[in-house]
DNA sequence: GCTTACCTGTCG
DNA sequence: CGACAGGTAAGC
């Protein structure tokens, strides 16, 4: 899916095309798409609703609206694309909101794990699950705050932590294996045996790949697209990731193991194997 | 923690 | 045919 850096340059995208503009009537090609109200709710309410802002919280869309907001998470393979004229050409076309005046943005999303909230106030966001997220990683998250985060969860390995985004919200599979590599740390490191300095490190390797990402326009490993439906181009600048069996500039053949039940991509040679889990030497 | 489920598609 | 895919919640 889009993480952090592809939501990012969506929102960065999309506002311009929508800020002020009054939605007209939706029309849902797959209902179950909208999460919140209703279908017959949400289509009547977005109805003669102006948008007032575009905002992003970990991996959620917010178009904020002049009363209410409306919500979007594109999970692993939604599209939110707008079109001044005609409609997308994607079977996977679940929604369309169409604007007062022409225009229109559309939701796709082949696996149907995305949705759309019509939220009334800030207590409704509870409907989303936002109100369980971390904060936002770029947005929320200093030197500081970052290391006593990591301090507080010993026990973890660091990258299911890194996913975690009641822990932090914005990462995901790919720029958790990214920050990683760069960081030089083994992705099944648990987190007290992280120096306070290989912990700095990680915070700036994690900031330094997001903000690429986001500088070239996010990953399109297959499905991701921008708000007018271009591909970003960070796939050609990913150091680890579904690079299983290339060799990595150390010249060691980058593995792929399952961690979290994830596919993990990581340099045996620069990110240094886990302190051994050997229960013998305790006794 | 881990596994499974949600869904549809691609790739080997 | 099975394995896998950018996410996340639920159930052991």
């Amino acid at each position: 899916m889009p993480e952090l850096p592809e939501v990012e340059v969506i929102r960065r995208g999309l506002e311009p095309l929508i800020r002020g503009r009054r939605f007209a009537k939706p029309e849902l090609l797959f209902p179950g798409a909208v999460r919140y109200p209703s279908p017959e709710d949400f289509r009547r309410r977005l109805a003669r609703r102006r948008v007032a802002g575009l905002e992003r919280k970990g991996k959620y869309l917010l178009v904020r609206l002049e009363r209410g907001e409306l919500v979007a998470h594109l999970r692993m393979t939604g599209r939110l694309i707008y079109r001044e004229q005609g409609a997308i050409a994607d079977p996977h076309l679940r929604a369309a909101l169409p604007f007062e005046g022409g225009g229109a943005l559309f939701f796709s999303d082949m696996r149907k794990f995305g949705g759309l909230w019509l939220l009334d106030n800030k207590a409704e966001r509870s409907f989303t699950g936002m109100h369980r997220l971390g904060p936002d990683i770029l947005e929320e998250v200093d030197r500081a705050r970052f290391l006593s985060l990591v301090r507080k969860r010993p026990r973890a390995r660091i990258k299911p932590l890194l996913l975690d985004q009641h822990f932090l919200a914005g990462l995901g599979n790919i720029y958790v294996d990214e920050s990683l590599f760069h960081s030089g740390i083994h992705p099944c490191r648990e987190a007290a045996s992280l120096t306070r300095e290989e912990i700095i490190g990680l915070y700036r390797s994690v900031r330094a790949v997001l903000e690429e990402g986001i500088r070239y326009g996010g990953t399109s490993s297959r499905d991701y697209r921008d708000a007018r439906g271009e591909q970003g181009v960070y796939q050609h600048r990913l150091a680890v990731y579904g690079r299983k069996g290339l060799s990595c500039r150390c010249g060691a053949e980058i593995r792929r193991i399952v961690v979290a039940g994830r596919g993990t991509y990581y340099c045996p040679q620069c990110q240094r194997q886990p302190e051994p889990v050997d229960g013998s030497r305790e006794q």
